[in-house]
DNA sequence: ACTGTATGTATGTATATACATGTATTGGTA
DNA sequence: TACCAATACATGTATATACATACATACAGT
């Protein structure tokens, strides 16, 4: 005998839900930022992308993924729009001629130091809201999420 | 005289972008679970869609918007998408023929209840490996989160 | 040197998402 | 009543993302 899902249950796995929580604020939060970064012409994906490239200079879309925690196709892909705009420069490794290495631009460069007050603001908005302790708090919560996602998805393979 | 921004500024940056980490969380979390779920055909987003459109009988498509907090665009075409494999019903609504009302239908029904079991798996793993109580605490904060960026989305009007 | 496998990247396809804008319908007001 | 503003939805366009798969290069073993 199945014992079907009413609604009362529906509603609270809607409240609870891990996923639906994380992805409303990660997209409110998302919105916010692009909202905000609309005069520098980025995106916060990209600026994010781009503060990457600078910390790891010449590094390949595969470790840039790795970082990221991406998957090198969306690597590629959102390179791609960053080369466009000029931002980045992708030029084939001498070594191994696979792979592609990947640095940021003058212009890249600008761009990242045009958007980084805009940054410092929200985060220091974020911060300052929630307070210090609090959003420490809530960076190592989501860093034990993290893990039991990896060691989930290990366990099942 | 500006400062530009040095490697050392930008690797803090990556490391504690309250975006960033959220994106990141989310993402794997969301992979997680659409891999569990592909036998049932459902993603995640869809999963979570359906569930709401259950709970919420007869709504319109601005108000599942609303209620998700997301785009009454983004809305239309997810539930196109819910439309085309005949999980939900979509008709104008009587008072008001500018308003389109959704409904689930007997086939979403069942494959809501195909993918329930998997839904609590992964979400019992989670409150187990991080705890109940820590758990209710990650929300708590998202929930301050999202305040602080509401607050902050309707100040800048 | 040849061959098979592993590695790094790209492409086809699909979903998720938002913004700017267009279209249709409703409802209030002169 | 005729018109205008507000409301509800759809469409064009762009980015972000992943999976399945193809392609190209490197490398190891014979």
């Amino acid at each position: 005998m199945k014992k079907d899902l009413d609604q009362e249950q529906a509603a609270y796995i809607i409240d609870v839900c891990a996923s639906a929580n994380l992805r409303t604020v990660s997209g409110s939060l998302t919105q916010l930022y692009n909202h905000l970064l609309k005069p520098t012409g980025l995106k916060i994906t990209q600026y994010y992308m781009l503060g990457n490239i600078y910390t790891s200079p010449d590094i390949s879309i595969s470790k840039l993924g790795e970082i990221m925690l991406l998957d090198q196709t969306t690597v590629t892909r959102n390179l791609n729009i960053l080369n466009d705009s000029g931002y980045v420069q992708i030029k084939r490794a001498e070594q191994d001629s696979r792979t592609k290495v990947v640095t940021i631009t003058e212009l890249g460069y600008e761009k990242l130091n045009d958007a980084t007050p805009i940054w410092i603001r929200v985060q220091e908005e974020i911060e300052g809201s929630i307070g210090k302790a609090e959003y420490m708090g809530l960076l190592e919560k989501l860093d034990a999420l993290q893990n039991v996602i990896d060691n989930f998805k290990s366990s099942s393979t």
